[in-house]
DNA sequence: CCTGCAAATGTTATAATGTTTCAAATTTTG
DNA sequence: CAAAATTTGAAACATTATAACATTTGCAGG
């Protein structure tokens, strides 16, 4: 899959948008994973935005379409993406974002800017690896991983108040 | 503050519980803060469980003491509790936990266990520092950190299906 | 093509979690 | 004590998520 755009630095958002449904294409037919027109809809409403995007304004977004859909409609989508690994859920934001790694297995570590709301999400190996090490340590099994950092991205720290 | 048991090993925990309760009057009066009968009630439903506890549980314990409580109470009491690092809240569970490192200055790293449900509280410097340089190597200032594992306990790998 | 099964979606209702708002009581401070 | 600030009570509301069951759609075998 190709390499991704900085979400808080300005870039041509529509390819970006593009290229990760093709993507999501390409991993659904490798896993014979059907992405229907309402899942694949809703990975487009979420990759939209590089904001974590909540059900309800991906149930709002879809009623705006015409598309007359409940909740459990929303959620349904957004259990396949997340289980096909094409979106990831931010726990402590209720909120989902595409996965800028979708097909390459990894643990997200995740940079929220608490300004402008902007996310991106890291693959950092270290990481990973000092969780493990601490987890076994205990003799845990790890399993998942949520790792979250809220905090200010360089954009914001500059010049606050934007976007 | 005095060292703690691991969750999941059998150990005194009334002594745990009034252990953390003796501290936090220690820590709040330090930092010149109220620790109210209903915080401090609600401090101690929440240390009497190694598990998380979700608020309405909270308020489902509170009422069964003939406290005539509603949500606000609740949430009022463990904002302050987590202003004081007394709790700590856990994002993919919506639900909150004591916090073992209590006056330290720390951040928590939790081991969940989603067989028996009881969670450990690391403090991982390590996995710290890498989190730190992750972020710091986007330009990213780092405020809150998120860091929960889901997985199996010892406990749990070995003899499934109890508690 | 039809038939029957499984997967996906529609629909309604409800559960679980968290917040806003304003009033009353309590504690602190001068 | 009186004024100010903090804490609590109470009611309504907002947001997030799931349960249950009916219906439709896609697909494989006959
Ligand atoms: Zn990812
Ligand atoms: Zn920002
Ligand atoms: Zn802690
Ligand atoms: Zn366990």
């Amino acid at each position: 899959m190709s390499a991704r755009a900085i979400p808080y630095r300005p870039h041509n958002h529509d390819a970006c948008v593009s290229q990760a449904l093709t993507d999501a294409r390409t991993i659904c037919q490798r896993q014979n994973a059907r992405l229907t027109p309402i899942r694949e809809r809703v990975l487009e409403l979420i990759w939209q935005s590089h904001k974590p995007l909540g059900a309800y304004d991906v149930l709002a977004e879809l009623s705006s379409d015409g598309h007359n859909a409940a909740p459990p409609t929303v959620y349904r989508a957004l259990d396949f993406l997340q289980q096909h690994g094409l979106v990831h859920r931010i726990a402590s934001l209720n909120a989902f974002i595409g996965c800028t790694h979708a097909g390459e297995s990894h643990t997200g570590m995740f940079l929220i800017c608490r300004a402008c709301g902007n996310v991106l999400e890291l693959t950092a190996p270290e990481v990973s690896t000092e969780v493990r090490k601490a987890a076994s340590g205990e003799g845990f099994r790890a399993e998942t991983t949520t790792l979250e950092i809220a905090g200010l991205c360089p954009r914001c720290q500059s010049e606050p108040g934007h976007d």
